[in-house]
Order: C-alpha cells, then sequence, then structure tokens
DNA sequence: CGACTCCAACTT
DNA sequence: AGTTGGAGTCGG
C-alpha cells in the first residue's frame, strides 16, 4: 500500500499539497510533525503534516517527502482547530496563518549553495568577466550563497550567469536546509580520566613544576570542585586561575583536562526564586473579583471595567495564582507596546520563574525556546506573556486567557495576513480549551461594554483608583482663543506653559502627547506653495530635524532637506505642523534647565531603547517626556503631576467611524498616567476645537455618554458592533486598471448586497511603494450570516480572477478591520 | 540577432 | 508568495 501526507505550506494558497512517504515513514509520522518538501523547481519548504492517508492523489504524481524535521508534533490539534477557524472567519489560507504562527526558526527553507566543479578542466580565458568573477571567488571559497554571488557581479539577476556557469560544468548548484535554532551550550571541564587514579595524580602535577601557568590551572581546578561540589565552567576556570584560554586548551590538547558541554537555555528566570506575597485586594477589587469569578461559573467571558490605575493587575494576579495552582496554564496578552520590564518584572516578583514572556523583540533563538516550554507543558512557561503572536504557542492545557488593554486596536494584526484580532482569536481559543476568559480595560471597546450589557459577557468594575487616589483634573485650552489674544509660544499655550512651569518647580515631572513623530510633516514653499512628495507614494515627506531630513512614513524613502524649494528655487522654506521632535526642540528653548527626553519610534529602535527612556524617567533624571501613543500604555510613574496633550485635533479629525472612540480611549490612557500618587493629577488638552462632545466626555470621565453616543450613531450608519464590516483593499500598479477592476467587483457586489456596498474609494494615502489602493467596504446587518457573505465575496472574487486583466491586481480581506 | 525585462502561470 | 519560462523590447 501506497501513503501519502497532506501537508500545510506557509503560502497564501488554499489548498493543502499531497506528497508521498514510505511505510516506515508514515508510521513514524504523526500529525503536527514538520517535514522538509520540495516545491517547485528548485526550492525546499517547511510543511507541517495535516492528513496521513492512502489516497494517491488523481490528476498528478506525489513528490516525496525529502526528510521528516521532528521525532514528535510541535503543533497539537488545538492549534490545528484554530487555525482552521481563523483562516475561515479572517478569510485567509491556512498556510499563511502556519506562516505567521510558527517562529521564523522553525520554518525552515532552502537556500541555493554555488559550489565549484573541481573534476573540469577550465580555461579561465574563455570565460567572460562577470563568469570569471564568481570562478575567482570559489577558488578562495568553497561555497557561496545566492546572495553573495548577487553582491560579487554586483547586480540583482544572476540566474543568467549560474546558467551559463552551470552549462561549462564549473559550478554545482546545492540546497541546503539550514537549521536555525541552535540549543546554547556551555562549556565544562574536568579532569581526564587517566588522572583519576592518586598516583597518575601525583607524577603529573610533578610534571607541572615547570609549566607554572599550566600547573596553576589544574589547582584552580581542584580548589573550585572542592568549594562548589559541581562541574567547572571553562569560564569559571578562566577567572579562577587567572591562566589564558590558550593554557586551558593546551592543557585539554594534552587530554589532561576533558571538556563536555551542557545545553543551556536562553529565557531565563535569574531573579530570587522566593514569590512575593499577594497583595490583599482592597474592597473594590475583590467585588470585582467575586464578580469575574461568577461569570467563570457560568462559562462566560468577562469584561473587567476598571478606570486607569485602580489596581486591575492586583486582581488578575489573583485569578493567574489560582489558575496555576490547578495545573493549568495561562495566558496574558497586551498590546506590544504595553509589555514593559515594569509589569513584567511586577509579575515575576509574584511568579517567579513560572512566568515566559514572548513577543517581537525576542529573538527567534529565545522564542523557540519559549515555544518548546510551553509545547512540554514546563513549569517555567506556566503563565506566559506576551504580545497577540503569544495566541500561537502550543498550549495543551490553557485554564485563563487574560486580555488586557483589551480596546487596543493594535491587537488586530494589519499586514501581512492573517488579519486576526487577538481578543476574538483569543476568546474562540479559549472556547477551544474551555478555558476563562477575561478582558480588561479602563475604556473598554464599544463591542465589548455592548456584548457585557446584554449579558453576552459577565461584568465587573472597579470605580475608584487604588489608595483612593482622585482622578486626574482635566483642563481644555482653547487654541483659537489663545492665538488670537497672541499668548502661544510656540505650540504652548500659556495654561500649559505655566503648569509646566509649575510642575518643574515643585520638582514634579511632566509628559507631553503628540501623536505624531519627526519635526513636522509638511514643509512649504512659502512663494509657490509647493512642498516636497514623496516619489514612490502619495504623501508629503515629513521633515526629520535630527537628520536634517525629508523622510516618509510609508515606504522608508527619505532625502536631506534641499536648501531651496524644487519648484521654483526660491529659498523661502518653512515648515508646517509639528510632531514630537519639534515639540522637544521647543522645551529646550522655553525650559532650558530642564532634562527633555523623546520617545517615539525614531528614538526607541534597539532592543533596550524603550527601557533606556522609561527608566530614565523612572529614576527623575528626566524632567520632561515628550513621546507618541507609545506613552499611553503599562507605564506607572509615582512623579508625574502633570499631562499635557499638545493638540487633540489630530485625534479627532481621521475619517473612521472609530475615531471619536479611539480618541476618548487615548485621551483617558493618557490622561491617567497623572497623579498616581495621593496629590491630583493635572491634564491639559489643547484644541482648537475644545467644545467638542468628545473632549467633553474625556474631561467629566463619561464613559458611559460616550458609549450610550457611539453606539447611537454606529446604528443610524450600520457600522460595528451591531453590523459587521468587511474591508476589501485592491493593489495595482497601473492606476486605470486597478480603477476598472475595483469597480467591476463593487458591482458585482452591489448585485448582491445593493446598499451595504461602500466605494470603491480611495484611501487619504491612495499610492504607496508604486502600487495604487481602492477600498471597497460590505457592510454585513445584524442578522445576516456573515459566512454566507463571506462565501458570496469568494465566488465573486473567483469570476473576477477569471478575467485575465483583473487576475494580476491583488486583492486583500479584512474582516472586521479597525 | 542576441541580451535583457516584464508578465503570467504554476506549485502536489 | 516565489519561482520560472515565454513573449516583448532594447541596443548594436
Amino acid at each position: 500500500m501506497d501513503f501519502f501526507v497532506d501537508v500545510i505550506l506557509p503560502i497564501p494558497l488554499e489548498r493543502l499539497f499531497t506528497y508521498s512517504v514510505t511505510s516506515s515513514e508514515a508510521e513514524a509520522l504523526q500529525l503536527g510533525v514538520r517535514v522538509a518538501v520540495p516545491f517547485g523547481k528548485s526550492k525546499i519548504y517547511t510543511g507541517l503534516v495535516y492528513r496521513i492517508h492512502n489516497e494517491a492523489p488523481q490528476v498528478y504524481e506525489a513528490k516525496e517527502v525529502d526528510r521528516i524535521l521532528d521525532d514528535f508534533p510541535i503543533v497539537n490539534t488545538f492549534q490545528l482547530k484554530h487555525w482552521q477557524w481563523i483562516a475561515d472567519y479572517y478569510m485567509c489560507s491556512i498556510g499563511e496563518v502556519f506562516r505567521s504562527a510558527l517562529p521564523s526558526a522553525l520554518l525552515l527553507e532552502s537556500e541555493t549553495l554555488i559550489l565549484k566543479n573541481s573534476d573540469q578542466e577550465i580555461d579561465e580565458s574563455e570565460l567572460k568577466d562577470d563568469e570569471f568573477l564568481v570562478y575567482e571567488a570559489l577558488q578562495h571559497q568553497s561555497s557561496l550563497k545566492v546572495q553573495e554571488v548577487s553582491a560579487i557581479v554586483d547586480r540583482k539577476n544572476i540566474l543568467p550567469v549560474l546558467n551559463r556557469l552551470l552549462e561549462k560544468k564549473i559550478i554545482l548548484i546545492k540546497e541546503e536546509i539550514y537549521e536555525q535554532y541552535k540549543p546554547k551550550l556551555v562549556k565544562y571541564v574536568k579532569l581526564g580520566d587517566e588522572y583519576l587514579k592518586e598516583e597518575k595524580l601525583e607524577s603529573l602535577l610533578e610534571s607541572l613544576t615547570r609549566a607554572p601557568k599550566q600547573s596553576q590551572v589544574v589547582l584552580a581546578l581542584f580548589q573550585l570542585q572542592a568549594v562548589h561540589r559541581k562541574p567547572v565552567k571553562v569560564s569559571e576556570l578562566e577567572k579562577e586561575s587567572g591562566a589564558s584560554k590558550a593554557v586551558i586548551n593546551s592543557l585539554i590538547e594534552k587530554e589532561i583536562l576533558k571538556e563536555y558541554y551542557f545545553q543551556k537555555d536562553r529565557v531565563n528566570y535569574e531573579g530570587e526564586s522566593e514569590n512575593s506575597e499577594l497583595k490583599e485586594l482592597n474592597e473594590f477589587q475583590e467585588d470585582a473579583f467575586k464578580a469575574i469569578n461568577r461569570s467563570f461559573e457560568e462559562q462566560k467571558t468577562a469584561l473587567l471595567y476598571g478606570v486607569t490605575s485602580s489596581g486591575k493587575t492586583e486582581v488578575y494576579v489573583k485569578l493567574i495564582d489560582e489558575c496555576i495552582k490547578s495545573g493549568k496554564q495561562v495566558l496574558y496578552l497586551l498590546p506590544e507596546i504595553a509589555l514593559t520590564t515594569q509589569l513584567i518584572a511586577r509579575l515575576q516578583d509574584y511568579f517567579g520563574e513560572h512566568v515566559s514572556v514572548y513577543h517581537s523583540k525576542y529573538n527567534v533563538q529565545e522564542r523557540v525556546e519559549v515555544w518548546n516550554n510551553v509545547l512540554n507543558n514546563k513549569n517555567k512557561a506556566r503563565i506566559v506573556i506576551g504580545a497577540r503572536s503569544a495566541l500561537f504557542l502550543p498550549y495543551n492545557d490553557l485554564g485563563l486567557i487574560i486580555i488586557d488593554e483589551e480596546h487596543e486596536g493594535s491587537f488586530k494584526q494589519f499586514d501581512p495576513a492573517p488579519r486576526y484580532h487577538a481578543r476574538d482569536a483569543a476568546i474562540v481559543l479559549g472556547q477551544l480549551h474551555n478555558s476563562d476568559v477575561l478582558l480588561g480595560s479602563a475604556t473598554p471597546s464599544i463591542e465589548s461594554y455592548l456584548n457585557a450589557k446584554t449579558g453576552k459577557y459577565g461584568f465587573a468594575e472597579i470605580k475608584r483608583r487604588f489608595g483612593n487616589v482622585l482622578m486626574p483634573d482635566i483642563e481644555l485650552v482653547d487654541l483659537k482663543e489663545q492665538s488670537r489674544k497672541k499668548r502661544m509660544k510656540g505650540h504652548f499655550s500659556e495654561r500649559l506653559f505655566l503648569q509646566i512651569e509649575e510642575a518643574l518647580n515643585e520638582g514634579e515631572q511632566v509628559i507631553l502627547f503628540q501623536n505624531r513623530r519627526g519635526y513636522a510633516p509638511i514643509v512649504e514653499c512659502t512663494t509657490c506653495g509647493h512642498s516636497p512628495q514623496c516619489p514612490n507614494c502619495d504623501v508629503s515627506l515629513t521633515y526629520h530635524q535630527f537628520r536634517k531630513q525629508l523622510r516618509c512614513h510609508y515606504c522608508g524613502h527619505h532625502m536631506a532637506l534641499p536648501e531651496s524649494c524644487q519648484a521654483c528655487g526660491s529659498p523661502t522654506l518653512d515648515t508646517k505642523g509639528f510632531g514630537t521632535e519639534q515639540v522637544e526642540k521647543e522645551i529646550e528653548l522655553l525650559f532650558p534647565d530642564a532634562k527633555v527626553a523623546r520617545m517615539d519610534l525614531d528614538t526607541t529602535r534597539g532592543k533596550h531603547g524603550y527601557e533606556k527612556i522609561i527608566n530614565a524617567f523612572e529614576q527623575q533624571e528626566v524632567d520632561i517626556l515628550v513621546g507618541t501613543q507609545m506613552l499611553t500604555k503599562g507605564l506607572d510613574f509615582r512623579n508625574v503631576s502633570l499631562v499635557g496633550i499638545m493638540n487633540a485635533d489630530s485625534l479627532l479629525n481621521f475619517p473612521d467611524f472609530r475615531a471619536h472612540e479611539r480618541c476618548f480611549q487615548l485621551l483617558t490612557q493618557v490622561a491617567g498616567r497623572a497623579g498616581r500618587t495621593q496629590k491630583r493629577g493635572k491634564v491639559i488638552v489643547q484644541s482648537y476645537n475644545p467644545y467638542h462632545q468628545i473632549l467633553n466626555q474625556v474631561s467629566v470621565n463619561d464613559y458611559e455618554g460616550m458609549f450610550k453616543e457611539q453606539l447611537y450613531e454606529r446604528e443610524q450608519y450600520k457600522y460595528p458592533p451591531k453590523n459587521r464590516i468587511i474591508k476589501i483593499t485592491f493593489k495595482h500598479k497601473e492606476y486605470n486598471r486597478l480603477n476598472e477592476s475595483a469597480e467591476w467587483f463593487a458591482q458585482s457586489l452591489r448585485n448582491s448586497f445593493g446598499g451595504n456596498v461602500l466605494g470603491p474609494e480611495y484611501p487619504a494615502v491612495a499610492r504607496i511603494r508604486n502600487q495604487y489602493l481602492k477600498h471597497i467596504l460590505v457592510k454585513i446587518p445584524k442578522g445576516t450570516s456573515v459566512s454566507g457573505v463571506k462565501s458570496s465575496i469568494r465566488r465573486i472574487e473567483k469570476s473576477f480572477n477569471a478575467v485575465s486583466q483583473y487576475r494580476s491586481v491583488r486583492v486583500i480581506y479584512n474582516v472586521d478591520h479597525i
């Protein structure tokens, strides 16, 4: 009998691929094991075994599996079900889910290696220049990678060169698969076996009298062994003996010492293993805790609505503690920007080595280790705290999922597919594992709050800040009036200026929020009105003063700031609008004695960039911190008494049905950074529209009012939460083809869904990286089958792809677009 | 006429 | 998505 496996490949294709295996391989294989399989003419990919069977494919001959990569499954059936749900719901292939679920080190790909063919006599004079370059390089190196060859001949397309060389039999080509994950090994030494006997040892020491350094090493080794009674690391021996590596190596060579290796985990908790006592909950927290447990008993997802700094974390901690006592795993999801060292350290204080962390700043090796620890249900991965990708770890006994800052839009993956919402996908994961799910936020999303109100979710609430600290006092400042009365100093109103001055005098810290990085978003010529545009995207270039550069925030294109206008040549360039960089510069002028720091994408690039700034602020080495949204999450500073919002209008004027909700959330969250101790915090919101409803709701902390109003508006215009939306994006580099194809698609959609189809419309930035974009929005009214709509869309896509001119247009689905 | 570029088809 | 081979285009 012949054996076959259906395999998931990490590519955006709907179907699974069938490969043949031998009967003994079929016996060893299990679902969820990785295999290396040939794909196309020359590539080897990592696939995941999804089905093992005996049904030979009818229309093609199955290729053989190249090799089996795992002895045991690295993906379990919970995950496969979960992936399938994500693929169906978010309209993508399971291969795309597979690709983003696995840490990249587990997704091996082949790389083509170019080797020289030493059997061949070569007449160098017959070679062309570029062929000779490759030939020559191979005399020095045994193998070259495609990229290296590309660098040697200095061009991108090297296939013709390689083909010619291959024809002349000068080179050979080999596909190599790399195992990217390498365990970290630590080198240890012990005395060679021979010298374990007493008399041998004596003669050894005798013989070493003329090699003082070497005998020193041997003596140091004895000493270390006597004191610690455990294996000795080479690094320790080196330090203890004061001898160099060379001395130790020569001893190893003489077989007097023997080296050996132990595997060491990269992810380790180095702190004390003794856990701090859990804090007692105050009465409000206790009430919330009980309410949450009640809804868990009813098998309901619970929403915890607790105002900023109300001590939600303590409630989580208590729930986590109960869960791990029952031996189950815990997943604690946070948006990337809220995953701060502060919070991780706090959890490690309580749970010590049980805590594992998983997010994008972890390198691939560390991620594989966390993956394996979770897979094997290791103790150190009992509690996983991570960003949305932590959702994909191989849990086998999940008892509790906490989604903190539940309202955060960044839980929704935007690009690439799968465009999933981590909160919603987590709830589904919770159902699969039959685990408790808790959503937490100081500003719940309209969706979740509605679910709580209608009884779909359980609900718990903490209305008081911890320690009875007062909610910050929020003051709106009218920029229009201030500038009319000439009370502005740069972008600072007199109110804000005086408040900063006062805070500094009191030795308190200030946070300033401006939701835009760079110095100014637009540079404009005051003579002709021309402003430099990105050549690849339809946007103005943002000015970054730090490097005197104009940059595009979409494609990364950058150029030096021109001396004069490129259109009319006049040197009268001016800037419009302002970003964090400019706020920082103005502070330096207005408050020359204050220390300023800036926190945005540009200053937090490296692995620890973020931490450094936060630490400096925490240690009060910095008085004023200027930043973008990054400031809003999970930071807990004791000494901040004032928060300034430089310009609230930039948040309100988004052309998006969620803009008002998001503005409310963002402002409430930033405001929450002020006054976390006894003194009441002050927040100043500058705006040209101080009478805007949302700003007033923020200032009196009227979440309920905001909720009702937004819900009403969204119902009127058939937007979520009661209705669903799917956004379809079309992408192509030809303007006309894009327009025609999008129009065709929209027309077909209208035939089925009539007025519930909006667009096609250009987005605010209609071209990115030389690709034109157009959106269609499909609204799915409540009561309509969502999956029915999706399959209709899929059918339309099929006929769309049957039109040859349209086929090259990329169609991107974004279900529940944020 | 040959070399290079762009496009569309195909992957088990 | 990434690769590949064929058709179209440029330059001598």
